[in-house]
DNA sequence: CTCCGGGGTGAAAACGTTTTGCTACCGTAC
DNA sequence: GTACGGTAGCAAAACGTTTTCACCCCGGAG
C-alpha cells in the first residue's frame, strides 16, 4: 500500500465500477445504467436487486467517464477579475445558487483583468468541457470565441455592455436609472448644485447619463466644473472632493459618487474641511458595499444587485444548457434600487 | 444545423480530436500523444509535422478523456461555508494562486455550514474526480471520509483544529499568539482593566487563551465580570459593550474583541455613551477585514492571514498530489501579526 | 551473413460510462 | 401452428485519450 510512491499516491485505489455492480447483480451493465438513469423501463424485481447491490458496494458513478460519453460535465465556469472583490464573490454565489439546484457545480477563474489570462482560462474552460460560462471579466476582451476554439458554448456576459455576440446573453445592472434615482433624491432633498465624481477619464458612462437626465428633468444646468473624475478608490474620491471644494464660492451642496469607495473618500474630505454630511454637503454613492453601513454617517447609495446578476446569469445559462432556449442573444437589465441611509 | 433542438444545443459540434490530427499528419495517435506529452522521444521531423498540423487544425486536447485515462483531473476543490464571506473569498484566492501555477483549476462549493451539504459536496468532489480538496467548512463535521466513499484523496483542513485525520493536513492561524499580542499591546499602552468580548458561549477558544496568557504574564487578574460574549456580529458587539459599561465604577479601560465586527459594534456603543476611542476606552479587534480601515477611528486589530492560509493549503495539497510527500498529517500554524491603527 | 542494439513508430487495450440495435421470451389472436 | 406485439435484457460500439507491448529498420560487431 505504500510501495509505489514514485509518481503519486494513487488517488483512488479501487473504486467500485458499474461493471462490478452488474456482475454481482447478475445483470448487464446496460441494465444497471438504466436503473440509474431511468431512461428505459426495468422490471421492479431487477431494479430492487441492482439497487441493493449498489448500496451494498457503495457504488458511485464516475462522473468523468459519464462526461466523456455524454459530452456534458454538469459544471459551469465563471471567470471574474478577482473573487476577492465582494461584488464578484456575491455574483458568484448567486450563480452557484442558481445552478446548484440543477446539479451543476461551479468552477472559478481569477483573471486579474489580464486579457491573456482571460483567454487562457476560456481555453481551459473549454478543454475541461464546462457546459456553460459566465464572463464577468471587466474588459470583456475575450468572449467565447467564435473561432476554431469553441463555437457553441452557452455563455453569458456580465456588465460588459459591448457588442452583442450571438448566442451570448447579457445581464447588466440598470446603472442609468439607478443614478437617476440617486440624483433625483438629492434634488428632492433640496440640493441645487449637484456635483458628480465619476470613474477615470474616458467617461460618458451610464451612471453619468442618469445624472444628466435627472438634472435636465428638474431644470438644473449641468455644469462642467461640477463634473470631476476619481479612480474608483477612496483616496481618489478624497482628492476629487477637495478639488470640488477648492473654489469656496462655487462649492456644490451635494455630490453623487460613481461608487461607494469614492464616496467614502469624499466623506473623508468633507470631514477634513470641518463640514458636516449631509447638512453641509449631501453625498450618495453607488454599489452598496458592506463598508457603506460602516462609514460615518452611513452612506445613502444605490444597490448594485450582484447576487441577482449572478442568479439571472445562472438562469439564462440553464435555459440554454437545457436547450429550453435557443434563440438570439438576450439582454436583461436589473434594477438598482436606491437605499437611503444618512449621508443624503 | 438547427434541426435537432430537442435535448440540447450540441455544446461542441465537432471538435478536432487527436485521431484526426494523427490521420492528417500521417502518424499514429500514439505519436501525437507523445509529441504532446514529451514522454517518449519523437524524431525532430515528425514533431515538426505534427505540431504544424495541430496548429493548422487548432487542436486542443480533450481534458475529460485525458482525465478518464490518467485518473487525474488537475482540479482541486475548496469547500467553504460561504464565498461571500471575505475571509473565505481571500482564502480561496490564495489557494487558486498556489495551485494555478501547477495547472490546477479551482472548484468551489458553498455549504452554508450545513453538514448535509458538506457531505453532499464532498461526494460530488469525489465523483468529479478532483485531485485534492481543502475543507474550510467551519464545523469540520465531514472530513474526507475513510469509509467506502473516498479513501486516498489528498485533503487539507483549515482552522478546524479537530482530531487529526491521517493523510489530511491542517493549516490554521495562530489565534493564541495573535490575541496575546493584541492584549500585550493594550497593556503596553497603559490599560489595566482589559475586557474581552468573545464568540458565543461554549467558549474556551484559542483567542481567549492568548488573552489569559497576556494578563497572567503582566500580573493582571482575569476577572470573570470582564469576560462577556457576543455573537460575532456588530449588534452583538454593541450589546456586549453596553453590558460591560453598565456598572459605571467597574468599567474596563480597554477591550479586546474576538473579531472585527464585534469591535465595530463595541465602538458604536462607546460613541453612544459619548466617550472616545481610544482615549477613554481602547479597542482592538481580530481579523483585519476591510471595514477595519473604514470605521472611525481605524481599528487596531490582528490580521487573520486568509490569503496565506489558502496559499499554504494549496502548497500542502500540491506536495501530496505530486507524491512529493506521503507521510503523516502535517500541521502548519500561521502567524497573526498585530496591525496597529488608531483605536488602541 | 548473422546477430544485436537501439532509435523511431504503431496497434490495441485500457479508462467507466451511455446508447443503439438486437434477441429471447411469453402470451394471445388468428 | 403461425403470426404478432410487447416486455426485459444483453452485447458491443462508442466517447478521446494514454500506455503497454511489440515491431521494423539500420548500422556495426562478430
Amino acid at each position: 500500500m505504500s510501495d509505489k510512491r514514485s509518481p503519486a499516491p494513487a488517488p483512488d485505489e479501487n473504486r467500485v465500477t458499474l461493471v462490478q455492480v452488474a456482475k454481482l447483480a447478475g445483470v448487464s451493465p446496460t441494465t444497471v445504467s438504466h436503473v440509474l438513469s431511468g431512461k428505459r423501463w426495468v422490471a421492479e424485481a431487477t431494479q430492487e436487486t441492482v439497487r441493493s447491490v449498489i448500496r451494498e458496494l457503495g457504488y458511485r458513478p464516475n462522473n468523468v467517464a459519464r462526461s466523456l460519453r455524454t459530452r456534458r460535465s454538469r459544471m459551469v465556469a465563471v471567470v471574474v477579475p478577482d473573487i476577492t472583490n465582494t461584488f464578484y464573490a456575491v455574483l458568484t454565489r448567486g450563480l452557484a445558487d442558481a445552478v446548484d439546484g440543477a446539479g451543476y457545480g461551479t468552477y472559478v477563474c481569477n483573471t486579474d483583468g489580464n486579457p491573456e489570462r482571460e483567454d487562457a482560462f476560456l481555453a481551459d474552460v473549454l478543454d475541461r468541457g464546462a457546459d456553460g460560462v459566465v464572463m464577468a471579466a471587466g474588459r470583456t476582451a475575450a468572449q467565447p470565441r467564435t473561432g476554431p476554439a469553441g463555437p457553441g458554448l452557452p455563455a453569458v456576459r456580465v456588465g460588459g455592455s459591448r457588442d452583442d455576440e450571438p448566442h451570448a446573453d447579457l445581464v447588466m445592472p440598470d446603472d442609468t436609472v439607478g443614478s437617476h434615482a440617486a440624483v433625483s433624491h438629492l434634488i428632492r432633498r433640496g440640493a441645487r448644485r449637484i456635483a458628480i465624481i465619476e470613474g477615470p477619464l474616458p467617461a460618458g458612462s451610464a451612471r453619468e447619463e442618469g445624472y444628466r437626465q435627472a438634472l435636465a428633468e428638474n431644470g438644473l444646468p449641468v455644469e462642467p466644473e461640477l463634473m470631476v473624475h476619481g479612480d474608483w478608490t477612496r483616496p481618489g474620491g478624497r482628492r476629487a472632493m477637495h478639488l470640488l471644494m477648492s473654489a469656496p464660492e462655487r462649492r456644490p451642496d451635494a455630490v453623487f459618487c460613481a461608487n461607494d469607495l469614492t464616496a467614502i473618500g469624499a466623506i473623508d474630505a468633507v470631514h477634513e474641511l470641518r463640514l458636516r454630511v449631509p447638512d453641509d454637503i449631501a453625498i450618495v454613492g453607488f454599489d452598496d458595499v458592506d463598508a457603506a453601513t460602516i462609514v460615518n454617517p452611513p452612506l445613502t447609495t444605490v444597490r448594485n444587485p450582484a447576487y441577482d446578476i449572478g442568479r439571472t446569469a445562472g438562469e439564462l445559462l440553464l435555459s440554454r444548457m437545457a436547450g429550453t432556449y435557443d434563440g438570439e442573444s438576450r439582454k436583461v437589465v436589473l434594477p438598482c434600487p436606491l437605499v437611503v441611509r444618512e449621508s443624503a
